[in-house]
DNA sequence: ATCTTCTTTAGAATAATTATAAACAACGAA
DNA sequence: TTCGTTGTTTATAATTATTCTAAAGAAGAT
């Protein structure tokens, strides 16, 4: 549990007014025990349910591309027409289950660590991410 | 070097018929020693080019998506707005340079096996890809 | 209170992809 | 080879996720 003040902090020290929207975006995105795992679509919906109160879609496009700049989301290589982010910004790999359409985190030692023994003349590794499809 | 008869028998035997678009677009995707990742649009522009004969976008579309049901193509998860695709339809990981956007091949060994430890009840496993993201 | 700057919002614009439906080409049987 | 059938191509429209725009509103500083 998390309290609407701390949300406010967080926003000021990221430079980012706090907003009865960006406040309610807070209470769904970061009020939750588990790691989330969400589209815009699904965050839109939320936020109204959850809170009561209509927010733009505008509002939720900007508000997400805004944490994400500040790490505090993390975007999830899937194929799909709609992108996926996520609460849980460490290096972590993930199960999709395909039908569901639902990202499942795994613990990195739920697959251990990855050694890349090739590496590309003038490029580093910025990230290395497993993903897992799953089928019924 | 595959010659224009065997794409031909390709496509008789996967119950396509073999039009000169796709047998162009079979030209562009297959006549080359290694991998080759793309986007649709690439596609398109390389049909001009390699053939001199143009072809519809709607039948690119049409035709990478044949090839893709038919197991002749593989889709590459990354987050982009375009939607990669892969003639290397076996198992395997990539490297992607973000600024580039290319993605290049990782020879299952670069990487090593991968035990996954963790199981979801009622679900199996359909894939397991590594993307390694590259910066400079 | 006033001014400035940032934010929200409705709506328009963009861009990838998919759907539609008419013209066309491949096929198989006469 | 012709003809009828079925599959394919194509231009174009529709759809959908995302981004842009510009005006109205809210937050912060003085
Ligand atoms: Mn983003
Ligand atoms: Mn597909
Ligand atoms: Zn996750
Ligand atoms: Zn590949």
């Amino acid at each position: 549990m998390t309290s609407k003040q701390e949300f406010i902090e967080k926003l000021r020290n990221s430079n980012l007014r706090p907003t009865k929207q960006r406040i309610n975006i807070c209470e769904v995105l970061f009020n939750r025990d588990k790691t989330f795992h969400f589209t815009i679509s699904d965050l839109f919906n939320l936020v109204k349910d959850k809170t009561g109160e209509k927010v733009s879609l505008a509002t939720v496009y900007n508000t997400v591309h805004a944490f994400h700049k500040k790490g505090y989301l993390k975007e999830i290589p899937i194929n799909s027409n709609q992108t996926y982010f996520d609460t849980n910004v460490t290096d972590h790999h993930h199960f999709f289950d395909v039908k569901e359409e639902k990202l499942i985190d795994l613990k990195n030692e739920d697959v251990g660590p990855i050694e890349i023994q090739k590496s590309i003349p003038g490029k580093k590794i910025k990230s290395v991410e497993v993903l897992v499809k799953l089928e019924d």
